[in-house]
DNA sequence: TCCCCGGCTGATTGGCGAATCAACCGGCCG
DNA sequence: CGGCCGGTTGATTCGCCAATCAGCCGGGGA
């Protein structure tokens, strides 16, 4: 911090540094406590500034969530959208992808994917400010419409309803994470988390994709085979 | 306090009218509006009752939340550990078992299951107070086990993480009731409630029980075709 | 009849925290 | 050097809402 960074030339390009001290302190004290959980001024402390600056950046206490949630979601939503939308991808590719970028995201920034299942996800609806409902029901219609396109060429089991899939993937995905956020999973190491994220591919993929053995399955059993053995499960006979 | 009731008569039982009043009134401006976006103003307006009433009946907002939740919560909570518990129960009965406890519950009670989603499996965590965050874990940590014997007896793959089944089921269960919550599915029919807890426990189960074709989805196919036409899928143009 | 008592009422209070604002600092330009 | 200006400060203001409380009402018992 502190090089002096030509004020008056350029710039442009730089968004302010103390703006984003500020957003960065934003999603730690959100992440910890929750954004009703917290005041202002927590947030100004965290980043080291006079509260009344959080106000020079900022219009209000919401607009600084919209804007943590905003950056955060976006970047997510349009990698998913990359590997959802690629017609080169098998639709096993696309829902390992998207559980790829999911559980990437956590391994780069647990705490803001904590804020954002718990403020978008998770968000009390309602009076809500629709925008961020929207957004999350807007991506799930997305993954909604893949499963739609994988139905018509035979990729997913007829009898599924698109929409409930949807649900389904990003149930597993969100809980799969949650359990890490809460610290159900005692393990949080990397390992543990691609192991995580395999897991519940493979499940999803198991139980949508028509006929018995898929693919998944062989690259499963594959994989455990020359990982040796395998870190926890089966420890029970 | 208070065990008075019963002035001129009987009425040991009967709870308090008015208090009841009051909680169901709660549930319904909570999920109208969620916990934080309303006001008691606004409970005792619904319960069309004075302001003060509700505190002589509740401590305060929170004891007033609380209690929709412990009731709530608690009797979602037995049903599904007599079912997840009882041991003549194969594991896939006992997944379809709690998948129905879940939809039952939803259809005879919208509102309070979106209260329970809301503000008990979504909530903030952080400093938020404990218990109810606590109360939900449990229940998660339950379903772990259940799916950890499960694996004893060889109905569950031995390569799963039992912690990250349970998560899977409920996040499938909670999102598939999502979906219907925020108004994802348009088709709100009891026949399409129906037609969603089969497709989840279908689908769970063919991705987590060992080997491929399952009884379950046999069970499935005949269902199928007994029931005539499928009412939905496959006219996605 | 009158009084007592518990359920009930809703205006009032108190505290909290979002948002404002007047003043301050230090660089830069004329 | 002096005045301007954008970034910065934090005490002050202001509105909101949970929680309180003084008192009302109606029935039942003496």
């Amino acid at each position: 911090m502190s090089q002096r960074q030509s004020k008056s030339e350029a710039a442009g390009n730089r968004e302010s540094e103390r703006r984003r001290t500020i957003l960065r302190a934003a999603i730690d004290v959100f992440a910890r406590k929750g954004y009703h959980g917290c005041r202002i001024a927590d947030v100004a402390r965290e980043a080291g500034v006079a509260y009344g600056l959080v106000y020079h950046y900022f219009k209000n206490k919401d607009e600084l969530l919209e804007t943590v949630v905003e950056t955060g979601w976006s970047g997510f939503v349009s990698r998913m959208r990359a590997v959802a939308e690629d017609e080169g991808n098998s639709l096993e590719q696309k829902v390992r992808g998207i559980a790829d970028v999911a559980f990437e995201a956590y391994r780069v920034d647990p705490r803001a994917v904590k804020v954002l299942i718990l403020e978008v996800a998770r968000s009390p609806a309602g009076t809500q400010v629709v925008s961020r409902q929207q957004a999350y029901l807007d991506t799930i219609r997305m993954a909604a419409d893949m499963f739609a396109r994988a139905q018509a060429t035979g990729e997913l089991r007829a009898d599924l309803d698109p929409m409930l899939c949807a649900s389904l993937l990003f149930g597993a995905i969100e809980l799969g994470l949650t359990a890490f956020v809460s610290g159900l999973m005692e393990d949080r190491s990397p390992e543990a988390l691609e192991r995580a994220k395999l897991q519940i591919a493979e499940s999803f993929l198991r139980g949508v994709i028509p006929g018995a053995a898929t693919s998944a399955e062989a690259a499963w059993k594959q994989e455990k085979v020359s990982s040796g053995t395998r870190p926890k499960a089966g420890k029970r006979s």
